[in-house]
Formats: C-alpha cells, sequence, structure tokens
DNA sequence: ATGGTAGCCTTGCTA
C-alpha cells in the first residue's frame, strides 16, 4: 500500500497537479493538507472520476485537510482531541484497508514570541497523546502531513538561515522527537540517509532553482506500520512544473 | 537588514 502526503497550498488552484498526480503516481492513500477551501468547495467529482474516495475537513480560506483513498475511507476522527476551541481544520483521521492515517498539518507557529508559537506547542502536546491512543490500538499507524518541523541541520540547506525560526527552534524538534521516542519511525529517514532531501521550497528568492529548501512533510510509522515498510521517497516532480504548491508530496510503501 | 512569492476574496493575513 503506497500512501503519500502532499501540502497542495490550495486544492483548487492546484486540481491539475492533483490529477496528474494521482494518475501518474497512483498512491492507494493521499493525504492532502492546506486545501484552502470548505467541504462543499473540494472539487470531489473530479477526484472521483481518478478513482479515489474523499474525506475532507475544510475551512474557509486557510489550513484545511483531506484523504484520499483507492479503498473505502471510514473517519475515525475529524479534529484533534483535546481543545474543544480549536476551530483549526488541521487534522482527519481514518481507516483505510486496516491502516489507520491522518492527516496532518501542524501550525507553523511564527513568530515565536507570539502566540501562535504556544499553540504550535500546545497542538504538538495534544497530537502526543492522541498518537499515544492509536498506539494502544496496535494497529498498523500512518501519522502523515506537514508538521512544520526541520527534524536535523541536514533536512535543511542552512542552519543559520533558520536560527529562531518555528520549524528550527529546539522546542519544535523536541516535540516531533517525543513522537520518536514514543516509537514512531520517520519513513522517509528509515530507507534514506543522503542529507538535504527536502519536501519545501520557499517561493521567495529563488529557492526552488538554487535547491534551497527544507524537510518538513513527514510520515511517521508505529511499529505495526513500520515492520510492513518497504519504501520511501520524495517525488520533486510537481514542484517544478508552472504554479507549483512550494511542498512536493512525499510516500512511503507498506508490504 | 531587506526583500523576495503565492493564495485567499482581504486590500491584510498566513505562510
Amino acid at each position: 500500500m503506497k500512501v503519500a502526503t502532499w501540502n497542495v497550498n490550495s486544492v483548487k488552484a492546484r486540481l491539475g497537479h492533483l490529477s496528474d498526480y494521482l494518475s501518474g503516481e497512483a498512491p492507494d492513500v493521499l493525504l492532502l493538507q492546506e486545501i484552502k477551501c470548505q467541504d462543499a468547495d473540494f472539487p470531489s467529482l473530479e477526484v472521483e472520476a481518478a478513482g479515489y474516495r474523499v474525506a475532507v475537513r475544510g475551512q474557509k480560506s486557510y489550513n484545511g485537510v483531506a484523504i484520499l483513498s483507492r479503498h473505502p475511507i471510514e473517519v475515525t476522527a475529524d479534529r484533534l482531541p483535546g481543545d474543544p476551541s480549536d476551530d483549526q481544520a488541521r487534522y482527519l483521521e481514518a481507516r483505510v484497508a486496516g491502516v489507520r492515517v491522518a492527516s496532518i498539518y501542524l501550525p507553523n507557529g511564527n513568530p515565536v514570541d507570539t502566540p501562535k508559537f504556544d499553540y504550535k506547542l500546545a497542538w504538538f502536546a495534544r497530537l502526543e497523546a492522541r498518537a499515544r491512543d492509536l498506539l494502544a490500538t496496535e494497529e498498523p499507524v500512518v501519522l502523515g502531513g506537514d508538521y512544520n518541523v526541520i527534524p536535523e541541520a541536514e533536512d535543511v540547506y542552512d542552519p543559520a538561515d533558520w536560527v529562531d525560526d518555528a520549524l528550527w527552534r529546539m522546542e519544535s524538534r523536541r516535540a516531533l522527537r517525543r513522537l520518536l521516542w514514543l516509537g514512531f519511525t520517520d519513513a522517509f529517514r528509515a530507507l534514506d540517509d543522503r542529507p538535504h532531501q527536502y519536501s519545501f521550497w520557499d517561493y521567495q528568492a529563488g529557492r526552488w532553482q538554487r535547491n534551497e529548501g527544507i524537510r518538513i512533510d513527514h510520515l511517521l510509522l508505529s511499529p505495526a506500520a513500520a515492520d510492513r515498510l518497504a519504501g520511501s521517497g520524495i517525488d520533486r516532480g510537481p514542484r517544478g512544473r508552472e504554479r507549483a504548491s512550494d511542498h512536493t508530496p512525499v510516500w512511503c510503501r507498506l508490504a
């Protein structure tokens, strides 16, 4: 089973790229982030025509996540537990073909000296609690999405450019590590130790042309899922197209 | 130190 994650930065602006990706790469499951539309505006007809079921947790203008699957989708949560006042559409979880998957759009957290950074860390703590509960089910679990965290220095073109950025701050990196300490595996890093493999390149300052990116889109596997890990990679193709998202898809294959 | 780009449906906010 191939599971991919992609922050599309507006599903309506990226519908052509999305359709091409589904027909070209044919993932069994695609986790989308930043769809930037309400549920009713999601292009479900086009996606279903490509052979996919759709589950959406949308929001007007910002955020928004979705799960596309060739197999039936049983939604198990459409928000991250732990804060009923949190209305941002950043979490959608489902059971697909016996695997629990979640599409995660973790808060960016910048600037760090504001409540946005506190929200990021609080959201991370809620995610850790959810991850613990999912581990207890002993189902295979894939927590995929835009974590807005650079795990290590080898995952950025130049750490000096990111000092005091919320994506690189030690609090953020420690929060990601806590998920790993629970027993989750970074699917990409488990099979590829090359440095400087990126999933995001800023639109500004020619970052794509200079290959100055960061690796912030991750697929975290529970032990039961990691036991089945048979492949992983980053599809750079979509980032090189006209009117691309600033992120490109990351995928893994479970035997 | 700054500015650079993209999407939304705002003329600023988020990233």
